[in-house]
DNA sequence: CGGTGTGAAGCCTTTCACAGCA
DNA sequence: TGCTGTGAAAGGCTTCACACCG
């Protein structure tokens, strides 16, 4: 469920404040979605609720950290130091735990060598042996749009098992592989769509 | 519909290389959909295609920019000039015209005044002013978390109707207010939650 | 013929409503 | 009594299949 990350974030923030169990409501409340909704995804899991309680706080935290994968070390290469590229390779607020930029990588010989924050820019032809050697299975896509198609082969060619993609254009993978999408034109589009048609809400995304 | 954007850019592509017609076929292609979808929704905008040959390509990518609102010029606020506001404000890549970027806001006083690109940082006390001055009608919203909300009322209040949220916070806005989110960490996790459930496809968002 | 436009079927997600358990 | 877990209903979106038209 694409939900999921939403009930762990709203969770991480109940811990904090020191309480112990929470109900579907308020948890519905937080992650800003319908409480029924929220018991079926939890049901999905597994029963850890308790009825006439609520849900153990700190249990079904670590029950979805579990199913997220969140348990594990996930290296992640960013292909694309452009601005996008730079800002991603900076941002520390890939919240959870888990994700790990351990490479950035760019076409761009007059950019490999510079370093951003702690890493070294590399260049794009050693993709194979960063790929092998860190164990990367996740990969960030931020190149221009026409070099997009020709990246995620190399990545999916080098072992990249899931990408995230920046650049406005659109992707095939083969099966087996995640692709998931980030488009800044196309969200603006769509809110432009709403604003033309005021009073119809524009839902979010995932 | 969500799917217009994806149209957009494939008719884009496909004008600039002077193709004048187009079927539900091809077009379903390069947007990454199905075929019957694409009737569909472009039925849904009026009847724009010829049965036997297809869609003319720039009669269509004029309809479309009209439904979209891509005719308008929408001037866009960014607010949180950290990481990330600052890339957004040197993205020269929010496609289709009409969406400029035409104030940076951060509340931090040490930011003010300095310059990103041809625009200078301003203080989110000017908020109102800003807004309505320039007539800005879409936000992007790019502080810490802990801000989002305060920072999301304040432009609700102000007059914006649009806002594009990139903090890692569930907001509420009130009804005519269109928000939509962009969460890295989230998209992250749903990538790590597939990647452990091998040959389960991740669809993408929007 | 070829390809659009569209009723109808199918599928998936969301929501309701309530039985059942701590 | 309060809140979870879940069958069943409702709704929305996707896909099929084909009539119809240039």
């Amino acid at each position: 469920m694409a939900r999921l990350p939403l009930y762990y974030r709203a969770l991480l923030d109940t811990a904090e404040r020191q309480v112990a169990t929470i109900s579907s409501e308020r948890l519905a409340e937080l992650a800003g979605v319908n409480a029924a909704k929220v018991r079926k995804d939890l049901s999905y899991l597994g029963s850890y609720g308790t009825r006439g309680v609520g849900y153990d706080v700190e249990y079904l935290l670590h029950e979805i950290s579990r199913e997220l994968g969140l348990t594990r070390d996930w290296p992640v290469v960013i292909v694309g130091i452009g601005n996008l590229g730079r800002a991603l390779a900076n941002y520390r607020g890939f919240g959870a735990r888990g994700f790990r930029v351990v490479a950035l990588v760019d076409a761009d010989p007059a950019l490999v060598g510079k370093r951003v924050g702690e890493l070294a820019i590399e260049p794009i032809d050693d993709l194979d042996r960063i790929v092998a050697e860190r164990q990367i299975a996740i990969a960030i896509l931020a190149t221009p749009a026409p070099a997009a198609q020709e990246v995620a082969d190399r990545l999916v060619a080098a072992g990249v098992r899931s990408i995230l993609n920046f650049a406005p254009a659109v992707l095939t993978v083969p099966d087996g592989v995640s692709l998931r999408k980030v488009d800044l034109a196309i969200e603006l589009q769509i809110l432009s769509f709403y604003q033309l048609r005021r009073n119809v809400p524009a839902a979010s995304s995932p």
